[in-house]
DNA sequence: GTCTATAGCCAGATAGAC
DNA sequence: GTCTATCTGGCTATAGAC
């Protein structure tokens, strides 16, 4: 899937008013969301986003697309380097040993996204594509490893999705506990996992 | 830390809110629980739970304890085996192959929770303790296992703080997507990761 | 301890002018 | 497209009887 295929064409007063959903997110959390709220982070009335968006539902797939296609446009860089390189560049971008605060922000809202997936569908096959996307960019990196040589021959989605598991258990401790120790223990036991299951030749 | 000192001494109709607020959850979400709902779980009216409890957000802080405890009472079972048995069981426990129903749903309202982390300090240090709480039993069983020579000298903080972020991934996956083969794929890899890393002769 | 009734507030959503 | 004004209903919380 192409970056273009996955963004949406957001109007100017779409994308204001998701940039102002953004906003009200981070100020009062998922369950604290209103139109009223979202109206307040900009120059509009909240009459003003019942003529773009049917109802409160309505406007929350919208900002779920808005919020995973920015991820995935972020995902995306770097991925189509040598094969070493790329898997670098992912686990550093994935578990960087210290987020900046916009990264942190970003992931502060996806968790709280991300929890309401247990309970809604259209949330839950958000979800369940952008780990497709993570588990099927990693394989493919991995597989291209193995193909040129620069990794050993091992079951690439297994490790992929062992990868991902450990990225975004990680990346929940990050936004939901003090331990601020932990993500880099973390990004260096997977970098000496992934050293000795791919780079390894004994 | 006893599972007695952990443990609250709940009255009955405290407990009975709690259940409620439990069964509660399950069918609302954390962002559609209210009063009136939980009262509707149970025989006694909404007034009532204001008698046991000064507001919303004190009965919130006491379920978030009444979950907790619950989580690591069931937890607490089978790690004082030897190291290897230990070990096996706390990973067949976190990442079974199959998880029952009740299981499952204790696993989505911990989610919605620990989503709560990011915004409040009370949750936030709740779900610190818990992944302290995880690793350090992880890290013990470990310990204890390279003193008896049933393990490799290995960094124990290092592999306990891994299996932790991986086996959290792996969870938060269950109950937000739906990839099914995933946790099996993730529990086959981890198993294999703690094989080379802990238990290998090489 | 538990009830019914209700106060006071704020939510989602719409009407109709411009 | 955006506004102000407003409807309806559910919410948290309390009052006061039993």
């Amino acid at each position: 899937m192409s970056i273009d295929s996955a963004t949406q064409n957001w109007s100017t007063a779409e994308r204001k008013i998701m940039e102002a959903t953004y906003r009200a997110m981070l100020e009062y959390g998922y369950s604290g969301l209103s139109i009223s709220r979202i109206a307040d982070q900009f120059d509009k009335s909240k009459a003003s986003i019942y003529y773009h968006y049917d109802s409160k539902d309505d406007l929350l797939l919208a900002f779920l697309d808005f919020v995973v296609d920015r991820f995935k446009t972020d995902f995306a860089e770097g991925v189509d380097e040598d094969p070493n390189s790329a898997l670098t560049t992912v686990i550093e971008k994935l578990v960087p040993l210290r987020m900046n605060d916009e990264e942190f922000q970003g992931q502060r809202v996806l968790i709280e996204l991300r929890s309401q997936a247990t309970r809604n569908d259209a949330f839950r096959e958000k979800f369940t594509e952008i780990n497709e996307l993570l588990v099927r960019t990693i394989c493919e990196i991995i597989e291209r490893g193995i193909e040129n040589g620069t990794f050993r021959d091992v079951e690439a989605a297994r490790v992929a999705e062992h990868i991902v598991a450990t990225v975004n258990g990680s990346t929940i401790d990050r936004v939901t506990t003090d331990r601020e120790t932990a993500p880099a223990a973390v990004r260096i036991s997977l970098v000496s996992y992934i050293d000795s299951e791919l780079r390894s030749h004994r």
